[in-house]
DNA sequence: AGGATTGATTAACGCCGTTAACTTAACGGT
DNA sequence: ACCGTTAAGTTAACGGCGTTAATCAATCCT
């Protein structure tokens, strides 16, 4: 039943409609085991009709990603107060964690999931934006560190200490949240876990 | 057409060669592009027939892990001939880096795909044998340096520095299998980040 | 020789993502 | 006031998936 002739704007209010219950579903079932059948159940609208606002289940999954980066780097406006550079970039790889730890499934989602091929052009994530790019944000931050002269002599390369500092956190997240059951490992704690490798990269970054 | 009675031996024959196909396949395509269906007529047998040896997809998935980190450990035996304990540690994190770089989708499915339930219980694996615990053998390198005493005066968990090691050679290794092709992060050389996160490592927990 | 057992097969079930064909309601033009 | 067009949705259908049930054929045991 057709009631026709829809604003743009009741289009985008139906289109996050479909974004807000996948998400639900991908984060509290994991993105493979949710069906589109099972996110047009939720909101009431038959299965083929997500294929009019999304090409196709990928083009969903992207844009649900796009839209929580942007998201992820608004949460961390907070930490950006902090007036001491190297301070407030520990507190971004803090944030960081917390992020990823206590909502491990909308991690997955966001840095765990491989992408497919039509995912690779991102043109609505600003490259330049610390608004809506949470990499550009960390790599303020790391600036701003590096203009301090905080950094070891022979780091010179800003993208490249950002994504060291990003795989740290990313490699003690992402190895808890897929291996955490694992119990070929006697795994220590995930607090002191994640409190080490901050302390490792500060004394391997910082000038000492 | 069953030319009956197989010797135990016939059986963990076809049973391998059932392993074999499927791995061929996940780490050509990726796990989730493959069917049993695929992994079966690779072999000329019937889909159905794989559920004779294995219970179901994620039996056979796990088997696949646990085997190949065993055999991962064997290819770290090389390294353990460095006399230097230091050395030898940072060797097998460059090893370890390389098998995850050259073979990113076995790496993939051995440590970037959650574990489903069926999944928790992995008998096969000694939790205290280097050659069949890829884990257990990093221990045992971490655990030789901490006898030497290099590691800072700080650090005393064995366990928490030999994870806190493998999270950061997973963190550069796990980001660049997952997101090699977003635009939206300008990388920087994948060799220079695997190189720095050694030299972060070495830095942070070696004592100075 | 004949029944039980083993190793395989084919058929079938209920899902999945996606496409095609169809329906119904609202609008624009005359 | 009518009528075609179109927008927004539906149902039907396709081929493939993981998996289970029923079946089949060859061998073994007695």
């Amino acid at each position: 039943m057709p009631p026709k002739v829809k604003t743009e704007q009741e289009k985008q209010q139906l289109k996050t409609l479909i974004i807000d219950a996948a998400r639900d579903l991908f984060i509290s079932k994991g993105v493979e085991a949710v069906s589109m059948r099972q996110i047009a159940k939720q909101i009431g609208y038959s299965a083929t009709s997500i294929y009019l606002h999304f090409t196709d289940k990928n083009d969903l999954l992207r844009t649900i990603c796009e839209t929580d980066c942007i998201a992820l780097a608004n949460t961390f406006k907070g930490v950006m107060k902090i007036t001491d550079p190297v301070e407030r970039m520990v507190a971004l790889g803090q944030a960081y964690a917390d992020f990823a730890l206590s909502h491990p499934n909308h991690y997955r989602l966001m840095f765990m999931t491989p992408r497919p091929e039509t995912m690779l052009k991102s043109e609505n994530i600003n490259q330049h934006s610390a608004e809506q790019n949470a990499y550009f944000l960390l790599k303020t931050v790391v600036n701003a560190v590096y203009d301090a002269k905080c950094f070891r002599g022979d780091l010179t390369d800003v993208d490249l200490i950002a994504q060291t500092i990003w795989a740290g956190m990313h490699g003690v997240c992402a190895l808890h949240i897929t291996m955490e059951k694992d119990d070929w490992v006697q795994w220590s704690g995930l607090r002191e876990r994640v409190h080490l490798m901050q302390a490792v990269m500060m004394r391997g970054l910082i000038r000492e």
